[in-house]
DNA sequence: CGGCCCCATCGATGATTGTCAATGTTCTTG
DNA sequence: CAAGAACATTGACAATCATCGATGGGGCCG
């Protein structure tokens, strides 16, 4: 393509926004940012991903350790990483020719908490 | 429609179910039905929907008071609701000639549990 | 009984998504 | 510099989804 589109929302985002679902009545802004957020979840490869992140030993995984597990081919599991990332719910680092995916913790725990309703 | 499709997925199934993300990693079985309970908060009107519910004073919310909240159709709020159902989120009750809808806590409960990541 | 709400379902349509094979890009290594 | 390895991106395609207007069915009430 030759005329990027609007990369606005290919930035991480969700982080630690918004009020929780039962101040009182959730802002159609701040449903479509946390929607995001679960709607990264809801697929079953990506869930299997960050599973695999989270109780890795040592916080990062190479691709590479990646691919097998989820039983996916590459470039949809870089897919499904890529939709982790403009979540935010992973960070990615390159180290030599191949990189490093981690959890991260704290946006997890924010959607845990937009989830509090009691 | 006269044969009925196969209605099993349409039972309240996320429940309670389910290992953490972190248990080991996340069978791919368990993967799919957490997926589903996800997927449902993947939209902004559920998750005003569920909002709506939750903050409710008492309880059960009758559908004619969330079509005009959310800014969608009486046909499209039904339909959510409908998916928020399937998923376990919300139950529905009829009184008299109008439906009532309540969350489900440990529903919701459930789903935040899986989210424990340290 | 007849009309009127309340709500679910149907049918259609445009948009989004998951998936893979093929191709690029960026390193490292010989 | 050439070859190869590790990932990302592209293009294509089938499947699913969100949405709405129109329709249907079940209660209530006059």
């Amino acid at each position: 393509m030759a005329v990027r589109e609007l990369p606005v929302l290919e930035q991480p985002e969700a982080a630690m926004c918004c009020a929780p679902i039962q101040a009182e009545t959730l802002a159609a802004a701040d449903a479509r940012t946390l929607a995001r957020g679960f709607a990264a979840l809801g697929d079953p490869v990506r869930l299997q991903l960050l599973s695999l992140l989270a109780t890795s030993g040592e916080g990062a995984v190479c691709v590479c350790d990646l691919v097998e597990p989820v039983g996916k081919s590459q470039p949809t599991v870089s897919h499904h990483l890529k939709i982790l990332r403009a979540a935010g719910l992973v960070t990615s680092e390159r180290r030599g020719t191949n990189n490093w995916y981690a959890a991260v913790p704290a946006a997890l725990a924010a959607l845990r908490e937009a989830l509090r309703s009691a």
